[in-house]
DNA sequence: CATCCGGATGAAACAAACTTGCAATCAGAT
DNA sequence: ATCTGATTGCAAGTTTGTTTCATCCGGATG
């Protein structure tokens, strides 16, 4: 097993450009860092095989894609009983209108995050997701008047 | 003031492609939803002008790169006078290790989404966050022990 | 001290993707 | 019937990404 060699200051140099805009050339990014191309595109390929890059996406804004609503739910369940806490998790996660779902410690067991365009929409949700489902004990909605900053960047400093 | 034409069916599988992979070609796109690259082209452009897409980057993983702790916080204010929240919102935004932040009803006013590399890097944000912050009443700690769902893209069906 | 070896680099050549110009098409309004 | 504005596809031109290859550097070895 080959043990993965920490990132570098290039790397994280890299890391922070591509986190900001991936679409930026490499070309760019070289004269940034201080590295050719193709110093660069190696770099950038091998973080992608370690999956230290996850993913390259567009980030949409959901209120112009007819998704103005975001919502925040705490979610209790009643069993921590690991097979049925394994089954919550793929059934949230199965549900395009749940972007995020964290396991969590303290008051709550479950945080989501949701987006949906109507509160009734949001209702249908609820009903589907935690009054048909009998191991959720109760949840507590908080719903977004304002998305203050919304990302998944990450320090690499 | 154009009013600013809804997104088509078009506009809408090409949304759906690049939220999961921004990188694919825009031959690739055009094959799959039947139009040209260059209408394709076209019509990312035209998004991106009009703030559909918010932006293209890279989704790093947290752990990857010496971030392993992900948090949610919820913080409730003492005031909710409109300078003592704005100013609040653009504390939050300001702070790297504060991916998210959103502003919402409910028992709680702010919601943060905090990655940190320690518990002691926790201890010291929140410190400086909450406890110097006159108008910070109480906050309550949630910490992520499994990321299920990470990510922010918005259903476009 | 010389040698070897693995890993990373930059320059150049090459391939692929993006971008632009242009003529054709279509729908709706006149 | 015609005009207008918007959108399209094709083809040419440009930029970007990718591969090849010779070189360089540092550490281990003899």
């Amino acid at each position: 097993m080959p043990v993965l060699p920490d990132l570098d200051a290039f790397d994280r140099a890299i890391l922070s450009i591509l986190q900001k805009d991936n679409t930026t050339p490499q070309r760019m990014i070289g004269e940034a860092v201080n590295l050719s191309a193709p110093a660069v595109q190696r770099r950038i390929r091998r973080m992608e095989e370690r999956g230290v890059i996850r993913a390259n996406v567009a980030l949409v804004d959901p209120a112009k894609v007819g998704h103005p609503i975001t919502i925040f739910v705490e979610v209790e369940v009643e069993s921590e009983r690991a097979e049925l806490i394994d089954a919550a998790k793929r059934g949230f996660a199965a549900v395009p209108e749940v972007q995020q779902c964290y396991y969590v410690t303290g008051e709550a067991d479950f945080i989501l995050v949701v987006t949906v365009a109507t509160m009734a929409d949001y209702e249908a949700l609820t009903r589907r997701l935690f009054f048909e489902n009998n191991n959720v004990k109760r949840f507590r909605t908080f719903v977004a008047m304002d998305r203050v900053k919304m990302g998944l960047e990450v320090p690499v400093g």
